[in-house]
DNA sequence: ACAAAAGTGTTCCTAATACACCCATGA
DNA sequence: TCATGGGTGTATTAGGAACACTTTTGT
């Protein structure tokens, strides 16, 4: 009874409830030299004028959380819709993350081939206010609560890497193994045993040899491609974080 | 500079922003006679007007997203916080997940003692509005995407306990071994091997041995608790999903 | 003494780890 | 030919899975 009224009001209420903002904010990785990248804005106003700040925005009113994600994606790298990795990473919204008023971001990750990414901006980053930071090495000054977005997200990414396929999207189509040996130790920040790491890749199941060579430094590498159908996540752990 | 003055704009027009609503909704676990039982609440008006539904509710402009479940959480079940397991789960926002408006919602679920909850919201169930089912076997009329949700709650669960001491929460404060493992059959809904299951319990180093024993039945079964030290997540896996 | 649940030992097998070695090329 | 990175073999170990047995109680 009187837990229905209270349901009732609360309902009635909708419209009364002072509502907040919510955005999209977008941790955007790619391999950059064997470097993990992470995407960064300078904002040209206050708050946190100078400061860096994720890529991100107003979720429209007739858009899916996905479709802002991708929208802003987009947006930032002209990368196509399914030429990149994208999930939800966690909801932030703690009520003084933005000073100015009360936004709730809901943060999401991406891994991009760095080759896709339009030119505009990759070139000359020096003087643009839109520039790719090292990954393990973020700039001090970093806006609202990015750091710990940003962190979160190579957590989460790490976390990935261990069991599924994910790490794949940084690279372009053709890759060696040494490649992508390079790419799980940058992103795990430790160094692998090549003849473990590569059983552990095959046994995956994920990859292909080409009949392609990688020439030039010495002995030439073998070079390898993803499996067509994107890697079947299979196992009964593998599943259990798959984005909704 | 194009880039610059889009940004601006945007973020000049942050008032002009037609807002969603952002709820918290709940998937609260308990066990009650060794079923997992989430809460669920009759809808009393449309939409889905006689379905069920998860407990949520708006959140407040000044509170966390955290302090906005716990509040829900204690409003449903009295349970005070930190006799509770809370967990941010993913948030979701098809634009049309709810007929009337844009709602956002962050969902949460949390795992409860079920000797702990409010007798006002255990006792005669079959009359009232709230109301536990079986995990396992949610009624066909549930309202929204409420079934996702859940769904995608018991998913999380059952990741969660493999690797972690999450279960616990589930459990008064002294417990035997074999309710344990029901507790675990019961979520993973599957069958263990006695000595495996204790084998993997007492590495996790989690629970201790008291020196009281529970009669009735056959031969008497040693009684457990946890470990006072809230199980400290210690290995490199473990702590890959805490939440933020 | 026997049924029923508590509790323990051990084998088997897979998979991660830790090594050491051979191979093909460019300079 | 030798330096360099590409590529493979294998022994050891840790942990999960499968299974059989002993112990302690109530009746």
């Amino acid at each position: 009874m009187e837990k229905g009224e209270k349901k009732f009001l609360k309902e009635y209420d909708i419209s009364k409830f002072e509502r907040p903002s919510v955005t999209v904010d977008l941790v955007i990785f790619t391999v950059i030299d064997n470097e993990l990248k992470v995407l960064l804005i300078k904002r040209g106003m206050p708050p946190f004028e100078g400061y860096w700040a994720l890529p991100g925005g107003f979720i429209r009113i007739d858009e899916s959380l996905r479709e802002a994600a991708r929208r802003e994606l987009k947006e930032e790298t002209g990368i196509n819709p399914d030429e990149f990795y994208l999930e939800q990473l966690y909801t932030f919204g703690e009520p003084k993350r933005d000073p100015r008023t009360r936004v709730i971001t809901v943060a999401h990750y991406a891994l991009v081939d760095s080759k896709k990414i339009k030119p505009h901006v990759t070139g000359m980053e020096e003087i643009k206010a839109v520039q790719w930071h090292h990954a393990h090495d973020l700039p001090e000054k970093l806006a609202f609560d990015h750091k710990d977005i940003i962190n979160y997200a190579i957590t989460r990414l790490k976390y990935k890497l261990e069991y599924t396929a994910v790490g794949l999207e940084l690279l372009s189509e053709f890759f060696t193994l040494t490649d992508l040996q390079k790419l799980y130790e940058e992103i795990l920040n430790e160094k692998l045993d090549k003849r473990n790491f590569r059983k552990k890749i095959f046994s995956m199941d994920i990859i292909e040899a080409t009949k392609q060579f990688k020439k030039g430094g010495h002995r030439p590498a073998l070079l390898y491609k993803f499996k067509k159908a994107k890697p079947s996540i299979s196992t009964f752990k593998k599943t259990k974080f798959e984005q909704h």
